[in-house]
DNA sequence: CATATGAGCAACCTCCGAGTTGCATATTAG
DNA sequence: CTAATATGCAACTCGGAGGTTGCTCATATG
């Protein structure tokens, strides 16, 4: 593997990290639950039903944004927050590149047994 | 949403957000890109073309033991670690129903739009 | 047997993430 | 104007994750 190339996909693995590390909370996976399954919603609101202090939800918010998987927008007094969908896929686009080249060591494997 | 149906979805939301800690990591991120290209590796030949101790390499393998991305086999006097690809895929599904749910609602809002 | 190699275990340190409390600010309602 | 609502900001605590060092144990290898 080339150096530059080694960069760029380290530069991929650290983006990559930062979306998994913002997935990684049961908190948060609710958040993106509720909010890709309807209309945007204020803090107050995502703060409902939760026993947890709105400071708390308004924290997991800001990372779920930092990592681009929700942004908001501010409307009088309160800012409402909206799903986006692209980081997600992302992640996803990545796991089946994992997936396929798993799969692809497997059928070498196979041909190697039957040969 | 009924109480057990609640319960149940949260203990996926426990699960799923383990799988994805467990990926949250650079240094995991690269050990996975390793293991699922290749054959099972000893602990010494992951530290190999890393900066960090032996020690820190067998922690991180630990974490990806118990998400349950791979798996390993003691063999002598070295134990080799393996992909597995289970865990990974349950996730893409994850990412995969929240996509869809995310369509619907925009599919959604279309017709509310054109009507 | 003696030695080198691969790995496990435990203690320790440092830093960050999660959550709280308290207070300040802006906007809507009466 | 006044009060209530929605949010922002800062400081603090607490626990756990990531990493290191030092030692021990087990297994190849000469």
């Amino acid at each position: 593997m080339s150096r530059v190339g080694s960069d760029l996909s380290a530069a991929k693995r650290r983006h990559h990290a930062a979306v998994f590390a913002a997935l990684a909370d049961e908190t948060r996976l609710s958040l993106v639950t509720t909010l890709c399954g309807g209309e945007p919603r204020s803090i107050a609101q995502l703060t409902g039903g939760s026993r947890m202090t709105r400071q708390a939800i308004t924290k997991h918010l800001r990372v779920l944004e930092c990592a681009g998987i929700v942004h908001s927008v501010r409307s009088g007094r309160e800012s409402r927050f909206a799903f986006d969908p692209a980081p997600l896929n992302e992640l996803k686009e990545y796991l089946g590149r994992v997936s396929a080249q798993w799969d692809q060591v497997l059928s070498r494997l196979k041909t190697l047994v039957e040969s």
